[in-house]
DNA sequence: AGACAAAATGAAAGCGCTTGCATTCGCAAA
DNA sequence: TTTGCGAATGCAAGCGCTTTCATTTTGTCT
């Protein structure tokens, strides 16, 4: 025998027809009072639980939505797929996460995964993806939106900042307070149209003073702290040292600052670092660190809203833009006189 | 019409039957070479991908596992989720991810939403739960792997590591340093066995010395920055000071050092703090941090190993205990010389 | 009491797939 | 040529649920 209960089992026991124990579970309303309590014993007694399979071929919803994100790793998503599904079990609907570990064909595999799930949504990160992506989505009718990310003229659903003009205000920043020789660690920007976003906010800024980025300042790394801290040591050991080194997240400046200590230097006193995203790290490092704030719950409230309403086929279902904050911390501070290889 | 191709249209496309199709997807050596290549190619020309509800219903298998992590927001089951999710990955099953928020009430839940989507495989945290949690998941035939957690006698598969004993060996350790006013910031222990058996395993190790842990120098607070570091902030400010600082893991180590920092004080000179887990965290804290070393990658795997096993009911398929190792850093040193209240 | 609408329920047809069993095919052996 | 047999394929019955439509029950109004 099967070891769990079936609707039919539920039925048997209340009395009823399946499609009555179908519309307690669906839509109580329509069902009597008297009978409805019957059922509801029922399924209590029964313990019984509806197969997800059978109620999303028979009525082709499944009340769960999909997000792919590069990596649990680290914190960087964790808060906003956090508020994400809050938000979305407020609706009934359950989040199913999955990791495409920043490669675009993972990413790829993933989402036709999901749609084989069947899932009434999908929450995508940033916006570089092959077209052919795009297009079967619109095929399949399947609503989605974009996070992380967003720009003008986006021609997709997005809830997202611009990850270009924060990064831009971040380095202006630094250069106000006088740094000249500035360095950037980025993440790796190859299908991350974040990270180049990024790349791109610091070279506006720098180009304005006639600065630049290139080979000698600017090095992608993957965001962690193994290769973040070997790049900064580059940085730090090579050439002309930097004042202040422009991070492309949190996660690469907590590393470099590690680096800059391991070599006998303090921050910001001999460098200055800077971060983007401001998760928890940024607080218990010390010196405590400067970054771009991030709204990462209310974007992801945010993401769940418009998913829903991309699903309820709601005409004015929009983007939404958020604004992201510099917060200044013990990081950052004015180049210091010049020391080591000053000359 | 459907926005999406069946099986139905694939098997159209190459003139056969839908058998047939399901063959190649399936038990692709039990179909002729030749019908395969005409099958395979209608299914890329038609983009087909297999409806998981059906095929779900149909087989009544899944190739999916479930785990239920209290949460994503701190790293710590972040790395060993992401190795359990690769070595499942590499036998062609998917893991679906979801959170209780150290929840019991919430844990059941997720279980039951688990099993209703017919998972063949359940990972589930530490080992605390309620009865007839572990009573149904045996009426319903679902195999299970505990993980984080593990002590001699434990009836259910597990993958973990004596908790109690590692954390006596750190306590131990903090005693041999000459540590005597020893104080802890654990987990909260209601419902997480493994936050208890960290208390008890520090408990063991102080008795050894007369000493012990009440109201005074135990504080348990949630995994997070903001009530650790508060709780560390009441371990310093009212009445004699611990020498020491025995965190529940990481994160709480991590808020503790910070409220050591903002009193002005100096850890380890003042006060030395350690934590539990080894995660990435420890090493750009600063100082940085002494914790137990707990392998997250390899009790991933494991689990991910055990579980497949027990799903194809392999006879000799065991509970894991793994080892766990201190790793001495900056944040503890021997007591230094009574300052402040000193008497 | 009868007529009629509204409310409550049931019967049954799928949803897209897998799989046990029957059938067909090709080919070697008789 | 027939027979026998494994290999390849097709047929069709579900899997557990939702939902349309029909039917029965209830209540309201003459």
């Amino acid at each position: 025998m099967r070891p769990w209960p079936t609707l039919e089992d539920v039925a048997g026991m209340a009395g009823v027809s399946t499609a009555t124990v179908s519309r307690v579970l669906n839509e109580p309303e329509l069902v009597h009072a008297e009978t409805r309590l019957r059922v509801e014993e029922a399924v209590a007694r029964l313990d019984y639980t509806p197969h997800f399979g059978a109620r999303a071929l028979a009525s082709n919803r499944t009340n769960t939505v999909g997000a792919i994100i590069p990596t649990m790793e680290n914190a960087i998503f964790a808060r906003g797929l956090q508020a994400l599904q809050e938000a979305l079990a407020g609706d009934g609907v359950t989040l199913v996460v999955a990791t495409s570990n920043y490669d675009p064909a993972r990413e790829a595999e993933q989402i036709r995964a999901l749609l084989g799930r069947g899932v009434d949504g999908l929450v995508l990160i940033g916006e570089a993806r092959d077209p052919s992506i795009y297009a079967m989505l619109e095929r399949r009718l399947v609503p989605f939106v974009l996070v992380w990310s967003w720009r003008p003229d986006c021609p997709w659903p997005c809830v997202g900042f611009d990850n270009r003009a924060a990064a831009r205000a971040m380095a202006e920043r630094v250069l106000e307070l006088g740094h000249r020789r500035v360095a950037m660690i980025a993440g790796v920007t190859r299908g991350n149209d974040r990270a180049a976003a990024r790349v791109e906010g610091v070279r506006d800024a720098l180009a304005r003073h006639g600065l630049g980025l290139d080979r000698t300042n600017l090095i992608e790394t993957p965001y962690n702290l193994k290769a973040s801290a070997a790049a900064a040591r580059r940085l730090m050991t090579a050439g002309p040292r930097p004042t202040a080194i422009v991070c492309g997240n949190d996660v690469i400046a907590a590393g470099a600052l590690t680096a800059v200590r391991a070599l006998g230097l303090a921050a910001p006193a001999d460098v200055s670092v800077t971060g983007f995203d401001d998760i928890d790290l940024a607080l218990v490092l010390d010196p405590s660190l400067t970054t771009v704030h991030v709204p990462h719950r209310r974007m992801g409230e945010a993401a769940a809203s418009l998913l829903l309403r991309l699903r309820a086929q709601e005409k004015d279902a929009r983007s939404v833009v958020f604004e992201t904050a510099l917060v200044e911390r013990g990081s950052l501070a004015p180049p210091g006189p010049m020391k080591g290889e000053a000359r």
